[in-house]
DNA sequence: ATATTAAATGAACAAACGTTCATTTAATTG
DNA sequence: CAATTAAATGAACGTTTGTTCATTTAATAT
């Protein structure tokens, strides 16, 4: 056996998922070519073939690869909250610096999941709609024992992420204000929209 | 002189706009083909083009009116508020339901403004500015007077803004809620982030 | 009625699209 | 070194794209 897979072409993999996520983000699925996609990467554009069987494929690779790391970090990041407090705040707080950190990944989920297939968008939104009703519950929970102040929770859940991920729209890295200053903004309107400003500094007394 | 303008012509052109609206608001610009838009009204694809002499023309007018009528609705909703209080409640309200009631347009704008070459995109960035800078004046009077409790002015207009839009991504009529009962949980979750709770039925209060 | 002309048709255009494939290149194994 | 084969090339394919245009249709002003 000669050349066995990933020699060189595991690096081309990688090339094309970031440089069609890049333009995915900048002008969006519709409006990317196959060939603009291979002269990102350096290649022609049948090459592109031997590593995916569509241009779909390669979209709903990114898609599916974003949804399961943003799972997998948000599973690592509220495995240690225990209150409904403690787990809103770890969620602005994730939301928002992963969604400033990731900004190609979370801006193009946001504008293009009607540019996936119906098996394809199947799947992503229901990887999506498992981490609202994360938020969700987290929001009942806060309701139930009398830490919020809601009087929907599915409402409040989606208005909170909306704010949240409307960061993608105007954050660039370099800006007026740096990423802990943007996620103490946020998280102060975020913690007062559902009126338990007077708890909002408990996790950080519990880590002082 | 025979068949002056106007005489099915304007008919078309507004079945035109609609059909694209409709069209853009589902699948995205970059993949609404004149064709389908030309099905959609019922005539053959040249015809369109006694109308409107390309396909940016067609969305850039669609953009266009709309931003004119958004700020034109906002300007006489707007002009009989007077404190920081009621013209923030005035907005929420305001924005909340334009945005339930005119779904396609503002839909599109938000998703699709990319899609703009950069003569009409300077054109409707700068309504959509003059919009998000009314806001933040007004959150910046009701900060500066003692109303509103915010660190950043800026970035709560932005995430104000957000998290109101947002309703455009789940709202579908004949659902669980109704458009009022909607506006008032947005308004209680608007009101509440700037931690103006307490005043925030004060329009209410004049009202009746 | 007739002349006028806005607006529709239907066919055509070149360009760009996603995708395929025979061929060449070059990295790895034996 | 020779054999193997993953991965790249470059040309081609059938469609679809936005747009154009000579022609036909039909509503209106005279």
């Amino acid at each position: 056996m000669a050349r066995t897979a990933g020699s060189s072409g595991e690096k081309t993999n990688k090339a094309i998922t970031t440089a069609a996520l890049a333009l995915f983000a900048e002008r969006g699925y519709a409006a990317v070519s196959m060939r603009s996609i291979a002269q990102e990467v350096g290649i022609q554009v049948g090459a592109l073939y031997n590593h995916f069987a569509t241009k779909q494929e390669v979209f709903a690779k990114i898609m599916l690869d974003h949804m399961h790391e943003l799972l997998a970090a948000w599973d690592v990041a509220i495995k240690d909250a225990s209150t409904p407090v403690e787990k809103i705040e770890t969620f602005v707080r994730f939301h928002v610096r992963y969604h400033m950190t990731r900004h190609n990944e979370v801006f193009t989920s946001f504008m293009e999941l009607r540019s996936l297939e119906p098996d394809n968008f199947a799947k992503i939104e229901a990887l999506r709609k498992r981490y609202e009703y994360d938020i969700r519950d987290i929001l009942k929970q806060g309701r139930d024992n009398g830490d919020f102040q809601i009087t929907d929770p599915h409402v409040s859940a989606m208005a909170l992420i909306a704010m949240l991920t409307g960061v993608t729209t105007w954050y660039k890295s370099g800006g007026r204000l740096d990423m802990s200053e943007i996620e103490e903004i946020y998280l102060a309107l975020a913690m007062r929209s559902i009126c338990c400003e007077q708890e909002t500094s408990q996790l950080a007394k519990k880590a002082s």
